[in-house]
DNA sequence: ACATTAGTTAAGTAACTGCTTGACTATCGA
DNA sequence: TCGATAGTCAAGCAGTTACTTAACTAATGT
């Protein structure tokens, strides 16, 4: 139960669910009772938990309980972690087209010259 | 086959993979044959072929077949739906912090201004 | 005190995943 | 032409997921 350290793998697969999406979503702007995420989703309150369950252990929502009411919150490094993977392939994947468009401009007129390309 | 549209769903579920995503690192940074692909993963061609179906499906990849190599490419707009998903999650949580930041301070000297903070 | 509210636990189940193997079909290279 | 290469298709299977219902515990409001 104390697994909070975020994986891709732990990450991904929470927001891979559209149930668990929107209640990332609701919390995303204030924190909210299991019963408040569970409110607007046609399932048993059982099947909301054990998504909860599943975003905390993922590492992308906190939970507290007080008094009989369990309060869940967002914690954001969860999803930092997946934005910069993201972020990264991205990065790469431009840095290769810009290496392709110099490879192109220079089989126009293949200077020696690096990155302008001609107007 | 022709499922190309991405959708948050597929794209987080394509994600969610330790072998689907490690094609994609593969192949943010150039294209590759399948077999490529499969040369560094201790699994049958078979099971390649599945893993490059659903990434294909869930629109993070294109593939296409000369002869008889399929090569595979990237399709950058499907990583940019999730990494936007992302962004807007985190733009709300951080809108949120703000305010609560203001109120915090509103409280500390019950000035009706923004934004500020006493030095 | 007692009913209601909020959550928890456990067990069961239908559908879905991530593989496998085996049989098959096209190229390509010598 | 013939064998190796690259990929495809289908069936099957163990493990996982997303629920369900039912029984239970613990705070709260009246």
């Amino acid at each position: 139960m104390l697994n909070h350290q975020p994986t891709l793998d732990g990450v991904f697969r929470a927001l891979a669910d559209p149930t668990r999406r929107a209640m990332v979503e609701r919390l995303s702007e204030r924190p909210a009772a299991v019963s408040e995420l569970a409110a607007p989703l046609e399932m048993s309150l059982a099947a909301v938990m054990q998504h909860v369950a599943l975003l905390e252990e993922s590492g992308l929502v906190r939970s507290e309980k007080q008094g009989r009411v369990r309060t869940c919150r967002i914690a954001p490094d969860a999803l930092a972690l997946a934005e910069r993977w993201i972020a990264d392939r991205r990065a790469l994947w431009v840095r290769r087209l810009d290496r392709l468009g110099e490879i192109l401009a220079d089989t126009d007129a293949p200077a020696r010259g690096r990155k302008k390309k001609r107007p």
